[in-house]
DNA sequence: ATTTATGCAAATCGTTTGCAAACCT
DNA sequence: AGGTTTGCAAACGATTTGCATAAAT
């Protein structure tokens, strides 16, 4: 716990920026293993201020690479704290439904495969891969 | 080229819609193999009337499972033909820097590997797939 | 004749920004 | 003091919708 937040506020000074207790209590929300959070219900868990300040830290945060921003099943943003910082890799699994979304990794070599096999496929589109998105659409186990 | 324009009618004919002039102009252009476009481009090179009928148009479409509609980098949604239709299943390219969106493939016994691991990694989860969605985001050869 | 598609303008919703006050160092 | 973060309200931009007209069956 300790040493994530000493991360974070190292990575955050890397940017020049200030890991103020705003920006701490939002990094404890995304940090609770609920997965990745909308604006509306980081203002609910978080009473981290204003919703204008709640955008402008998570900017910040994601500007430091500490919180990742997605995109799930419609136009709602969803935060999560980046994998540079968790050290997990893992993929979601998105609900058409309810616009949930969960977790999921994959066995390491089947990443590992997938990586390859990616790497073959785009050397010679001149692609520079900066990162991959690998999400399944589908319905979840509570709107089955 | 004929055929193609049949099966969407029969598609649109399934879901008790028309296939207008319009709708089939958008679908020509969808289907030049320039990859998935905005709604400007859209505007740009259909001439296909006004842009909230286009985005009617592209809404209809879309529930008879000819268009399939996709967000890249920033907040711009893309469309393109479903792969339904089309007969090509592939991935996007995403380019960070400028935005536009490319198609690649991978060989047919990867995709099936993952596949696979995926359906082996999900099942305990409880989640039905529906589809799913595997981007790289990064730097196209024209902005490198 | 009845239903459906169109165009325009106004409304919506998530997100961003300007500005003055509060905060930290 | 000097630069930063905050909160409020206003601005923004992509998308959606209400309504009257035009087109299609």
């Amino acid at each position: 716990m300790t040493d994530l937040h000493d991360d974070i506020a190292r990575r955050l000074r890397g940017a020049r920026q200030r890991y103020t207790p705003a920006r701490r209590q939002l990094v404890e929300v995304l940090s609770d293993g609920g997965g990745p959070r909308t604006i509306p219900e980081l203002l609910d868990r978080a009473a981290a201020g204003s919703q204008s300040s709640l955008y402008r830290n998570l900017a910040v945060l994601e500007q430091a690479d500490v919180v990742r921003r997605l995109q799930g099943a419609g136009d709602v943003s969803r935060f999560e704290l980046a994998e540079d910082v968790t050290g997990h890799h893992h993929h979601h699994l998105v609900c058409l439904s309810c616009g949930a979304i969960d977790d999921f990794e994959l066995p390491a070599d089947a990443e590992q495969a997938l990586d390859d096999a990616v790497a073959a496929a785009v050397t010679d589109a001149g692609f520079a891969t900066d990162h991959h998105r690998f999400d399944l659409l589908g319905t979840c186990h509570r709107c089955a």
